[in-house]
DNA sequence: TCTATTTAGGTACTTAAATTCCTAAATAGA
DNA sequence: TCTATTTAGGAATTTAAGTACCTAAATAGA
């Protein structure tokens, strides 16, 4: 069982965890309560939200009733900003696996891959935050 | 630099390997040519095709000008059933992660991705060893 | 001011996947 | 029959992701 889609646990627990943040504003959620909610490793998450933290997605708060809520409106948080984030920058190129140099002339993907990398790129870039 | 199609090393080795014999017929190719076509690590081909070779997909010769060969038809051999012998078999479901247990009601890629997920598997199907 | 809570950040451990290494078995050709 | 070539298959290694652990820094509230 595979998944076509290349999503790695760290990027879907920021995501899920984001989407609970927007859904709960403007209270804060710390890691302990979003890691329970999630059903996910507390120290995963609190290693994801350290990174979303330093890109500045998210502001942070220690200290009792400290945790992470949104460093800007929802509706400027898109799904793509989340992945480049925490798994890397997306690029869109000849060939879906970044392949410079290739024995065929054309990449036997033949722009098909292209074609949908570029519509997950697209999708991605679409869907926010301020969606749910 | 991520890929967005999870396509690992292995089966891009198989395909880009699968589509030179195809290309090469009625000739055998052997693991060092084929490695050094493609440029890819010989070891690595090895047991790719190893693998292609128990599934069926090819055929197997040991001993001098030994080497592989397609074990059918070019026209019956799709992307796809490359990709899951290598790769593993795809599921497409409600969630493209493949989780079953989620916090949110319905899948916060809201069928976007599950309708990409289903475009590559259909892309991957469509295409065929004879097409070169 | 002190204490409990919570994030920051570094290091270490675990696990699964990818890749390599090594020896055995098959076979064509001398 | 012998030798060189080539695939088969298992074991070992490497790599990357995920996870845990520990200490420091910040801060709210008693
Ligand atoms: S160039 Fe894209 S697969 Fe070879
Ligand atoms: S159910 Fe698909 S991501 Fe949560």
């Amino acid at each position: 069982m595979s998944n076509l889609i290349n999503i790695s646990e760290a990027a879907s627990l920021a995501l899920h965890g984001l989407v609970l943040i927007a859904k709960n504003q403007p209270l804060r959620m710390n890691v302990k309560v979003l890691a329970e909610e999630l059903n996910a490793s507390q120290t995963h998450l609190a290693k994801v939200f350290q990174n979303l933290s330093k890109a500045g997605l998210v502001r942070s708060l220690r200290g009792p009733s400290g945790g992470f809520e949104l460093n800007k409106s929802a509706e400027d948080i898109t799904f793509l900003e989340i992945y480049e984030i925490i798994d890397s920058k997306i690029m869109l190129g000849e060939c879906p696996l970044g392949k410079n140099h290739c024995v065929f002339q054309s990449c036997i993907f033949d722009n098909e891959l292209n074609r949908i990398s570029t519509d997950i790129y697209d999708t991605f870039k679409k869907m926010k935050l301020s969606d749910f």
